[in-house]
DNA sequence: CGTGTCATGTAATCAGTTACATGATTCA
DNA sequence: TGAATCATGTAACTGATTACATGACACG
């Protein structure tokens, strides 16, 4: 029941769509899910083989020419239903800490252009975000277009999507209230 | 340098606002920034004695009659300091785990219901979230109209509005581009 | 000749949650 | 009588990152 491990879940999603190495599977989050989902080598690896000990997945070793040997994990059937017992159920919503936002609460004890700079930066990697959200959807309609994933892919694209074009105006409405707040201290508070 | 505790920052910055004890800490963060930031007491007692060995902190004993002591910390110099320091350094974005989204990239792998369910499920959260953000916002307008604080605190709220709205959007959207792919489904798929 | 990729893994550390332990008072 | 609040803390555990270790090949 309640806390369960997500990677374990993680993994098992991406061996779904194919067998594939430790190795394999940390590309594979880093081209596609890398936005809302990333796993390191050092959870990877010793969760493959814990899965494998469930009997969610099984292994073989593909030797190579030159190359370090291949570890392949496969999901098994007992792996198949554990993935979609778990798609069923709903998820958890998480409280994520933000850091900028805990700056700007304690935002009177530095100067206004210092809080104003790093919601200027911050714009500066959302943009960088956005774009890059935009890129990567005008890429695989093309490229995808027939792959009935393609639907579910373009649903966490546009989550991206929203929420950067969201942040841009905030940070653009919170610029402007905080430049007029210079401007009235230049001004001399008055009373 | 790059990796630093920033439950430090935390309550380096409540304590800014005044001195306090672990449990009036707990308490202050509930009821201000826990849309954004928390801490628990596992994390609280132990890092107030440690801010006090580094010297960023003091703290004096206050006894009660038929209540436990309060231990209340309260900010040095060099607390002030550290904390200006922190609060003048950009802050690192983080990249957070949406497990809803990790679902949904899974998402041909159970039905198409079950997936408009969880999107239906979370925009409910979503929108108590909004109202509660709203609710906020008129109180502490009116509460601490003249509170110099005011315009940051209104500032982390506008953020947390931005993104309700942003979610909201991009729920009705999906969860209408998931209904017409159920309807083409019922229908019977034409090549 | 140095960097990057392929490929596996472990050890040490840090961060964070949950459970445990205590005990008086107040309120319904 | 039982729950909630006040108030402090520790221990055990889980989760996640960083650093370490190895070694061949390809590319510029």
């Amino acid at each position: 029941m309640s806390k369960e491990n997500k990677s374990r879940y993680a993994l098992l999603g991406a061996l779904s769509y194919a067998p594939m190495s430790g190795y394999d599977l940390k590309k594979f989050m880093e081209g596609s899910t890398s936005n809302f989902w990333n796993e390191s080598y050092a959870q990877i690896y010793p969760m493959l083989k814990q899965l494998t000990n469930e009997g969610l997945t099984v292994s073989h070793t593909e030797r190579q020419e030159g190359r370090p040997e291949r570890h392949v994990y496969a999901l098994t059937d007992k792996g198949w239903e554990e993935l979609r017992r778990w798609l069923a159920e709903p998820a958890e919503r998480q409280v994520e800490r933000n850091e900028l936002l805990l700056k700007l609460f304690f935002g009177t004890r530095v100067s206004v252009a210092t809080n104003i700079e790093h919601i200027q930066r911050y714009r500066g990697l959302v943009a960088g975000s956005l774009q890059q959200f935009e890129g990567i959807e005008a890429t695989i309609k093309t490229q995808y277009a027939e792959n009935p994933e393609l639907p579910y892919w373009l649903i966490t694209l546009s989550y991206g999507k929203h929420i950067s074009q969201a942040l841009l105006n905030w940070c653009d409405e919170t610029i402007n209230i905080l430049q007029k707040q210079q401007e009235a201290e230049k001004a001399g508070t008055p009373s």
